[in-house]
Parts: structure tokens; C-alpha cells; sequence
DNA sequence: TCAGTTTTTTACCAATTGGTAAAGACACGA
DNA sequence: TCGTGTCTTTACCAATTGGTAAAAAACTGA
């Protein structure tokens, strides 16, 4: 899909492959890319740095194609939202695999933050081409779901925004979260009935126009 | 009040520190600590490589120092949410205090995510004793408020840690925001009507119990 | 003016970094 | 058993890194 001489890989390629993988999750998700060595990922891995370069041409090409690994993985639950389904439990549905993936895979959600915060110089394009036409087709759907008087009013975007960010804030600042709760456990069990409490009120359209819905156009 | 010999800075030490100080907040948000490099600092400052290690001991030093200096600023518009105050407007007011931060300073939102993200290696010191002290007396203060029904029932630490995910997610996130939200400007007003209908929502006392409180004990 | 201090520059280091060349070890079918 | 292609190691670079030594320059008060 991604090569123009699609070989297919041996089992010790496939292998070697995914250790490396897996290490630079580690190492890119705990120093960022330009704070990540090849030597720790080489080590992580098990392999001398040139056998990782054996596999792999350059540090960037490892962090490009993790991204490019990770990203549609990352997207999927947002994209199973389905117009068809009842509003409030598809967004609900959508927050809680939200957080299952974080508290799954917090390595990946700091992958990626790091990344974003640090300017998404090597992401920016599958942001426009990748998650951009995503974010608008489910602001539409979010939309529509508003105007027909299902979920209470609200902007789509910036709830999808802030979906996101409490959901990848326990993965993302897991030091400083265990920091305030220790009991990581319970704090996973409880932030979940946190959120999901927290997006019923918001989005209960009993909550009501509080304010003024801004006319078309 | 940190040093064993308080000598008062000149005017020349005291400007050239702030500039390095200025570069640093740059350069490490940019980076993270591992991804700086005091070459980057010293060219953003305007000084040589030995200059910035005449004002300062070593990279470390200034991370810290900065880390240090930020951290009171940071911590002040919780410090400020006031028991005496309507409960409600206390937390808005709160919420637009860390909107605000995260609109003027969004490279020290990032300084801060960068090293949390990472693990807080030369934070967590900080966080034990200057942050969770805090969190936990507004935590105490907010549950009063619920005791007394005067703010809908809710999780007092999963709510501040809520707070600061919204609010610190449109800095710490600008690269994404922006892709998704081109105009910045708009966005950081719709974002701070966001924040409010959603926060009013979520605390409203009307909104009641919709999950059952937990007993005494 | 001038000694004494503070600040800045120049010239370095040793360690680490991303990456290469090429020889060697290994796998495996004929 | 051999030969051929795959995989791994060893031995290297040149550039960058955090940091130092010491001389030079600039500033200070008397």
C-alpha cells in the first residue's frame, strides 16, 4: 500500500521489525523525537544500531512510519460514530473507547502528544489529510443531531476538542495525575464514571438552549 | 529566598538572565528537555554558548530555574478561588483565569506538558509539595460546595483535572487546534463561550443527582 | 586615571549523536 | 556440500553536544 515494491517481509523481518517498533514507542513517547536516540531505541529493542538501520533508514523514517502505523488505529474510534445509532449513546460509546485507549495504550497517546505539542513538524500533513476531513464529518453529524433537538445545543468541534483532551489528559499527564491520585486503578474506574457522568449533562437535551442558538448563515 | 547568598543581580545580570530565561521557555517547549540544546538557547538569547553558562550552571539549572520561577504563576488563579465566593462563579472565574493563561502563555502551558508528558523527572518534587497540597484543599472546598448542594454532585479531583484539560489542551494542542480551527482568533472566543455553557451545565445544581451519592464514610 | 571586578569571547574537550562500510555469520534450497 | 542471499557485527566517521580554561574586553568606583 505505502511501497512501490510491496515484497513481502520474512519472519525475522517482521519480527526485528516490531521490536523496533515497539521500543520506539517507548523511547519516542518518553523524550520526543529529537530527545530520542537510536542508541536507546537500538537497546530497547535488543539489537546493535546498525542492525536497526538495517531495517530502517534513518531515526525520522522510524517516527514517520509509527505515526503512519498508529494513526488510523488512533482515529477508529471516532470514525465507528454512527449517524444511525442514538446521539447521546454514540457519543457516550465514543468517550468510553476514548478512554479504554488511553488507559490502554498511554505510550501511543504520548507519541502523539508529544508531537502535536511540539508543533507536529512531521504530522502536520496527515493532520489536514488524515484526521481533518474526519473531525469535519463528524462536526456535521454532531450538527445535525443539535438542530433536530437530540443532544442539547452545543459547538461540535469544540466538543469533539474537548472530548480529547480529558480523555488523553490521563494517559498524557499520568505523572502528574498519580501524583495527586495514587490509587492508579481507581483512579482509571473513577475518572470513567467521571466522564461519562460529566457528558450526559452536557449533552441531556433537557439541558436546554442556555444560550442564544445563532440564527443560520 | 533560594540562595545561601541572596547578593543582589546587577542590571546587566538581571537583563541577560531574563533573556536566557525568554529563550529557554522557547526552546525547551519547542523540544522538551532531552531536545533542547544549549546552542539553540544561547542563539535565541543573543549570547555565546559560554555566556549563557557564565549566568547559569548548566542546562539542568535553567530547566529547573525556569520550572521554578513559572510555578507560583501558575498555581495562582486556583490559589484565588475563594470560599467566600458564589460557588459557581468561583469556578468559572477559575476557568477563565486558566483560559486566559492558556491564550497569553501558551509556551509555558507547553514547558509544563512537555515535562509532565515525559514523566515530570525534575518536576515531581514540585508537584508532591507545592502542587497536590493545593489540589487537595480546592478539592476539600469544592466538596463542601457539593455537600452543601450547592453545585450539582461531582467528582471534586476528576473536575479540577477536567478544567485543566480543556483549558490547557487549546495551548499545549495549537498545532492540531489550528488545522482543525484555522482562525485562531475565532477559535479562542468560541472556546471560551464553550467552556462556560459546558461548565455551567456540568455544576448547575439543577442538573441533581444524577448518579447516587455515595454514603458517608 | 587606574586597579579591581564583572562580563564576554576564543579556543578547546571528551562524550554522544546519526549514520556508513564492509566483513562475517547465518539460513536454506539444490 | 555448496553457493547465494539475508541478517548481524565490528570498526569507523563527521557533526553536535554539554561544558571548561583562560585570555580579552568592558565596566566600576575612587
Amino acid at each position: 500500500m505505502e511501497d512501490a515494491a510491496p515484497k513481502k517481509l520474512s519472519r525475522i523481518q517482521l519480527a526485528n521489525r516490531r521490536k523496533i517498533m515497539d521500543a520506539a514507542v517507548s523511547v519516542f513517547s518518553k523524550h520526543g523525537f529529537r530527545g530520542a536516540t537510536l542508541d536507546q531505541i537500538a537497546d530497547q529493542a535488543g539489537l546493535s544500531k546498525p542492525n536497526v538501520l538495517y531495517y530502517f533508514d534513518s531515526k525520522a523514517a522510524i517516527h514517520v512510519e509509527l505515526l503512519n502505523a498508529l494513526m488510523s488505529e488512533w482515529l477508529a474510534p471516532l470514525e465507528v460514530m454512527d449517524a444511525q445509532g442514538d446521539p447521546l449513546e454514540e457519543i457516550l460509546n465514543y468517550i468510553r473507547r476514548k478512554m479504554e485507549m488511553s488507559r490502554a495504550f498511554p505510550r501511543e497517546s504520548r507519541l502523539f502528544a508529544n508531537e502535536i505539542i511540539q508543533g507536529a513538524p512531521r504530522m502536520r500533513p496527515h493532520l489536514e489529510s488524515g484526521l481533518r476531513p474526519l473531525f469535519e464529518d463528524k462536526c456535521r453529524l454532531i450538527a445535525k443531531w443539535v438542530d433536530e433537538g437530540r443532544i442539547a445545543n452545543i459547538d461540535p468541534g469544540h466538543l469533539i476538542l474537548t472530548i480529547w483532551a480529558v480523555t488523553q489528559h490521563y494517559a498524557d499527564f499520568e505523572a502528574q495525575v498519580h501524583v495527586l491520585m495514587p490509587d492508579t486503578q481507581a483512579t482509571w474506574v473513577s475518572a470513567g464514571a467521571h466522564v461519562d457522568v460529566m457528558f450526559r449533562r452536557i449533552l441531556d437535551p433537557g439541558a436546554g438552549p442556555k444560550i442564544a442558538k445563532p440564527g443560520p448563515g
